[in-house]
DNA sequence: CTCGTAGTGAGACTATTTGTCTCACATTGA
DNA sequence: TCAATGTGAGACAAATAGTCTCACTACGAG
């Protein structure tokens, strides 16, 4: 198994090269335009992938997959919940322009790769929260998890934040809400 | 001035069409499946609009243009900010597949409609709120406005929920977030 | 009621993009 | 140095985007 440094350097510039150019350019981008982007000549795209489709679903696949180990690494059920969201987030935004295709698409993929890999640890974590007492009980866990991603893909494409500021502001707005505390109710 | 009921009503039906399919299939449905969902020849699509991206623009600029009408009839600006975010995730969800669309396709689009028409009175509405002391000062206004429209886009591509608890649950989710109100706290 | 006209349906046609295939060339490893 | 593997380039077929023509339908003026 010789040349098989090659082809792991050329898949991973197909993937990284599909996942900025869609992310940019939107779904309708061109094989040809990813193939530029890529260095790679367009006959090389579908030695690689079968057909467009797949090539987008490999690369939502990866980010999917990548969040998944991102998220058991982080351990995200071994702590507070607070913490464990933080970690999501982090997670989400660290995985970049592969998540924002991952949102977009994963309604039109063949498997549902999102829903075990993210929406299925996302929804425990919430679920663990609730049984402790932290987290409201009067939305659905899935609506919650819903909520978040769309927060994360939302403004990841459309807000020019830093990481580390992304991180911080979903986390706020995801677990305090918009409001101020109102420290003097109640 | 004829036929221009008739013009209206295939109008309509076409970009009513556009935007269920689209939002069901996503961005790569073709023109042929649009035509036969609003019930005419794929050639009368090309008699009212010029090309797919225009067709694809037209559909988000009037789902813009609608939701800041309820905007503007909802008088947010008017009320207290609970009130009118509550007004205003009752515009995105009434909107619907259109709305999805438009936070779809709205970084693709030529003109940026979409922060005119439905970003900026989001802003002001938060900002308001922001001076008079209710809405958290330590994330950006844009940021929050962000996070509130993807949240509204995720809950409707992802959730099957009814209306009403659409609105409820994306209303408590934004403003007050997903952590139970440390009463005891503090 | 009839006729002229505006507007649609249907289908042929071109351009662009997708997907397939072949062949010459480069690079790696023995 | 040489053989094998893999890429670049481009020709090709299939599907979709977009253009155009022509026959037909239905509305509205008389």
């Amino acid at each position: 198994m010789p040349r098989q440094a090659l082809q792991q350097r050329v898949s991973e510039a197909i993937l990284t090269a599909a996942a900025r150019t869609f992310t940019v350019q939107g779904e309708r981008a061109t094989l040809a335009d990813v193939a530029a982007a890529a260095g790679v000549a367009r006959a090389t795209v579908y030695r690689y992938f079968p057909n467009r489709r797949r090539l987008l679903e490999e690369v939502a696949r990866r980010a999917a997959q990548s969040v998944h180990e991102r998220l058991v690494r982080a351990r995200v059920d071994e702590v507070s919940v607070e913490e464990g969201v933080t970690r999501a987030v982090r997670a989400f935004v660290d995985e970049g322009e592969g998540f924002v295709v991952l949102a977009r698409e994963r309604g039109h993929l063949e498997s549902d790769e999102f829903d075990g890999l993210i929406g299925a640890p996302l929804r425990r974590l919430l679920d663990s929260g609730r049984s402790a007492g932290r987290i409201r009980a009067d939305i659905a866990p899935d609506v919650l998890a819903e909520s978040l991603v769309g927060m994360v893909a939302g403004v990841l494409t459309h807000s020019p934040l830093g990481r580390d500021d992304a991180v911080a502001s979903i986390r706020a707005a995801f677990l305090e809400g918009a409001l101020v505390p109102a420290r003097t109710e109640r």
